[in-house]
DNA sequence: GCTGAATTGTTCCGTGGCGAAAGTAATGCG
DNA sequence: CGCATTACTTTCGCCACGGAACAATTCAGC
């Protein structure tokens, strides 16, 4: 079973809006997809026949009109099928289980010893298994690396790995027989959020992500931008202060070498000589400690010029701000806005910034996501415009 | 007649593609439009019928097949209505009568001596009556105002006019009896750069306009976004370098203060006392003169940044760089391209970036672009993805 | 409780747009 | 003079959609 089998493009569109904004009345479908009443009655009476759809039972009560006849809300059935996301690192292997509306209902992690595919493959296939006898109903897996992917099956460049050419795709379906996506984690996350998070429905999106290193996404009509370029690592030549800090990750000055968790430790402890922890750096900061609060602070002023910068040229209706590195955000947030304002016209509507702090299980959670994706729009997943 | 009437949308499709792609045989549509050959003959007979299109003669004998039947191109009859488009500047209406295609075929331009909105609609309304003494076929108006404007037709804020809330498209039309379009004049650029310039066929595409201001616009999905906001002025807090230059317009070295035309002859008239031309300072720059040389050098760079920023955000595919001020690409083109570079990943691709310097006629042709617009698409011109 | 208004969902029919496939037209090549 | 090749046309059938009448189910008011 690798999709829906055939569903017309107006069935299609009908189980997704269903899966991504939760139970709806034929009526409130006929007025999203603007069609008629008539042909939400025969859209739909497949849906439910096939089981994938299913009456709600309860209207709730909440919202909705007093009088005339009751609507009957109608929701897909999330739970009839599993979903399984793995997120790889240089040292493990995170995975989760999701439904089909990507809640998590399982999680399994494994340390990473080795860098060999095969032996990659043999671990995912050994998690697959394990994962698999609890939830039977397992029909799709998706796997995140950093890295670029190519035709969403063959990792074509992961500097942490050492890989080149990969064929991962191929490697772990022939030891699960289950279909697999292969996606670069930025572009999985951004493909989960939109769908699910804090983009859903949006036309224009944005996503920003801090951590080991830098990601970015932006999603346009409802689709991602596919960046033929960047994924070998984004901001390390978004140059914010040519005389910022000099690190040993990205150009002097750049996005990365202010803002990701290495940069921002490796600062500290290069001028205090002690290798403090992230968080700890951050409480520092909040508590007055002049060294953590100089670098902090620049950090803050760093992402308030560069989510300026994306909302005044990519001008998306939403920036999501996510990774480990968000904590950022609660201790300097006011910073952080404060430039955002000095860089936009005093007159431009704010930014709707969402933050989101993530851990490695909400990366895995975006790669089972994608697999969701194909298995719902049969394969063909992720078509860039003529 | 506001529109080619009762069009249906495939119809439609068909005409828009001949309009902007030039001849194309039945052949040629069906691929492109994803459609049957049956149903392109369906399509093209009305169509020609009614006149709008025409087989045209020539198969040229460039290109195409050699055997078999030879393909017959159809083409729109671009001469068959003429369109009329006004810029307003502070001083000065400039007009110009384009053909469907939006080739310019005639221009009149007259002094501005009072910004009274009556005044302006009679004017324009004068130099309508004597262009259509010439061109007998025009079917609409299209005028560019810099300032925001509300539903293609009211003037909300206009600083340089000192209006507020002028219904300029009622005005014109009441004096003219013609459909009238009032747009942005970037806007209005922008959607002409897109339909038959730098732009056309572009699935994303950015313009970056440099003149008396800065100005921006984004085309995603063939659409142009539509900026709720800063169409007061882009720029003026675009910051670039935070210790750039402090001039009369635009924060301390946003883009405004670095690149616009009265910015830089500002920057060298407060540097050596002399007021100079903006040709002059390039012409000086180029010789090696050292003031105007730090000035265009520091734009050049400024310049870079911005496209550099554009490219890593927006993703477009092509920027186009337009206005009066893009004279600084001749002279410091380099190094425009050398901080282009600096500023994204080495292995990205480089930024596909086109130069158009453009007169007062090309925004005023931007103008009629949006008269011929509204008149293919049926009035319903510039939908909003939602 | 009954009636009527309001609202959701269903059934039925007509239309129109589309693709498939067969047929026709117009050319070059041997 | 066929024959292959390509462009276009015609015919046919399908099916998705909208529209309208109808059934279902509730509430409001008397």
């Amino acid at each position: 079973m690798t999709s829906w089998l055939p569903l017309s493009p107006a069935e299609r569109s009908v189980a997704i809006e269903v899966l991504v904004h939760g139970p709806l009345s034929r009526t409130e479908l006929a007025r999203r997809l603007r069609l008629s009443q008539g042909s939400l009655t025969r859209l739909t009476k497949p849906l439910i026949e096939s089981g994938l759809l299913v009456e709600a039972a309860e209207t709730g009560g909440a919202g909705g009109s007093r009088q005339g006849r009751p609507s009957q809300p109608l929701d897909i059935v999330a739970e009839s099928r599993s979903f399984l996301g793995f997120k790889i690192t240089a040292d493990s292997v995170y995975g989760v289980v999701t439904t089909l509306r990507s809640e998590v209902t399982d999680r399994l992690d494994r340390p990473l010893t080795t860098h060999d595919p095969d032996a990659v493959a043999a671990l995912l296939a050994e998690m697959t298994t394990e994962l698999a006898a609890r939830h039977p109903a397992l029909v799709g897996i998706g796997i995140g690396v950093g890295g670029r992917v190519r035709e969403r099956a063959v990792v074509g460049e992961s500097a942490f790995l050492g890989w080149r050419d990969v064929p991962l795709g191929t490697l772990v379906r022939e030891r699960t027989g289950l279909p697999v996506v292969v996606e670069n984690d930025v572009a999985a996350l951004v493909e989960a959020e939109t769908w699910f998070g804090a983009g859903r429905g949006l036309d224009r999106f944005a996503v920003l992500t801090i951590g080991a290193g830098i990601g970015y996404g932006l999603v346009l009509g409802g689709t991602r931008v596919p960046y033929d370029e960047e994924d070998r690592g984004f901001g390390r030549h978004w140059i914010i202060d040519p005389y910022g800090p000099l690190t040993p990750e990205g150009a002097r000055g750049s996005a990365v070498s202010l803002l990701t968790i290495p940069s921002i430790r490796y600062q500290v402890r290069a001028a205090t000589g002690r290798d403090i922890g992230y968080e700890e750096i951050l409480a520092g900061a909040a508590a007055g400690e002049p060294m953590a609060f100089r670098v902090v602070d620049e950090a803050a002023r760093a992402l308030g010029t560069l989510v300026a910068q994306i909302a005044n040229f990519a001008m998306p209706q939403k920036i999501l701000l996510a990774g480990e590195g968000v904590g950022l955000m609660d201790v300097a947030g006011h910073t952080v806005r404060d430039t955002i304002r000095s860089h936009r016209h005093p007159l431009a509507a704010p930014v709707d910034l969402e933050t989101k702090v993530s851990d490695f299980h909400d990366w895995a959670r975006g790669a089972a996501v994608l697999a969701i994706q194909v298995l719902v729009l049969g394969g063909t997943g992720g078509r860039a415009g003529g």
